[in-house]
DNA sequence: CGTGCCGTTGAACTTGCTCAAATCAGGTGG
DNA sequence: CCACCTGATTTGAGCAAGTTCAACGGCACG
């Protein structure tokens, strides 16, 4: 397996922190039973309240915003899901993020001044956008609206570098379980069935967003099948059953071990 | 080679845009004939003015945080270099940035409520730190400062999403290529001198950034080397000398296109 | 009913990894 | 100042994961 070797760093005295949880600087919502849901919940009703928000109706291959064109608005995804692809200057692109209900878009522009990614929708779904600037102007009579603009940001630099993590560290059948557990984490944090998942990409998108081939990742899902880790459904392999996460989880820890990648 | 290839989406008209470019939301200061190392000390003052700093002299090897302690601090590189290490729950880690003068420390945190990331000095440098709450207080006075988190905060989510593409798009080669070419740029947007590189990590610790071995990443220096694109200087191998910026562009170019990575 | 796209599977090939040995730099003690 | 030791780096040879190329089946759409 092609994973990178251990190197006798000074940082590796092997951390036990959870790293997957999503528990915040927020207290769960008084009265939810879900810290999840219900954050995400209250954090849209705080925007809606405060904000004046352009609510859009996408559909799939809808664009939301376009690399290249100047930033001024953020959105929020209020239904459906996104990804987010990022293109170099010379053309090569990639599959960067894939975003859920109460997530946040175009954060990239505000340092550039443009959006450096497309976002485009990859279902039926209602987006809100609202300006920057109409956003720190309200936060300056709503101080919870910048909190959550910050966490939000937070949780995007911290997305990415466990992508970065995945992509380094496990082999090909590995990256794509924990693609599938961490889609099926997203469906349960918002208080969605994570039981099954519909792949709302082509297989060429999944491997273009997980650094390999379509014909690498159309093997490993047969591979997770075979291991009765996942179960295509009668109809149509796009839907894909997870009887049970914790073999999921289990699957791709064996992966990571066998190569060697746990280092130090 | 190991190259994702072309998907057909529908986000693939090849867009011009540079994506290396470090223009901002901010003006070049006034009288400033280089935009960013005039916008870096700009953005220093602005922080050392309005906010208590506590100034910390570190030598290589100390940590500013560690991942897992409680987040209340930001940082920010006043001089010097450092290493961003991610580590996940079951002990695999890589480092996941690299960062020099002006850039902040400690985002992944505000979400968390503790640091996800361990940041390291790279050599002797002074980092500053102040609370979080501190900052938010007084950028209610100064709301430059808010522009200013959030602008790092979008620089680090650009950087985060640049530096997957890098991953998955380019051979191992061209990721080594890009990598110095990325330390040169951050050397010449501050203003120091960018025809040569001082490594301040072992090949393991490079290897481990860019996800291949230290063995790839000594043949990627040598086949550079070979290839005139860098040279070493006599004493030492950890000293880089660049004569031509553009040589390894055209370079990472080549290799980019040469795996039909280019897509579209 | 043909055309096109998506997905699966097989076989051969290539990149980058693993293992191993030799070299080199730096620091330590005599 | 030199011998020595340790860790970092380089380089080679063989191997394997994952890619490339290619063929086939299924489903949707015109």
């Amino acid at each position: 397996m092609y994973k990178t070797q251990p190197y006798g760093g000074r940082t590796d005295p092997a951390l036990p922190w959870l790293n997957g949880a999503a528990v915040g600087l927020h207290q769960p919502a008084p009265g939810s039973s879900n810290g999840g849901a219900g954050r995400i919940a209250q954090s849209l009703s705080l925007l809606a309240q405060h904000l004046p928000l352009r609510r859009r109706l996408v559909h799939a291959g809808d664009a939301i915003f376009e690399a290249g064109t100047p930033f001024h608005q953020l959105y929020v995804i209020n239904s459906g899901s996104v990804k987010v692809v990022n293109t170099a200057a010379d053309g090569r692109n990639q599959v960067v993020g894939l975003l859920f209900k109460g997530d946040w878009l175009g954060f990239d522009g505000i340092a550039k001044g443009h959006y450096g990614c497309t976002a485009q929708a990859l279902e039926i779904g209602e987006i809100w956008g609202f300006r920057y600037d109409t956003l720190m102007a309200a936060a300056a009579a709503q101080p919870q609206l910048l909190l959550e603009l910050h966490t939000e940001m937070s949780r995007a630099i911290v997305r990415g570098r466990d992508a970065l993590l995945s992509l380094c560290t496990l082999p090909v059948a590995a990256r794509v379980a924990e693609f599938l557990r961490q889609w099926a984490e997203s469906l349960a944090t918002r208080g969605l069935r994570n039981d099954q998942i519909t792949l709302r990409m082509s297989r060429a998108e999944i491997g273009n967003y997980l650094g390999m081939t379509l014909e690498s990742v159309s093997r490993a899902l047969s591979s997770l099948e075979r291991a009765g880790v996942i179960c295509f459904t009668e109809k149509g392999r796009r839907l894909i059953q997870i009887p049970d996460p914790q073999a999921l989880s289990d699957f791709i820890q064996a992966e990571a071990q066998a190569t060697g990648a746990t280092l130090q």
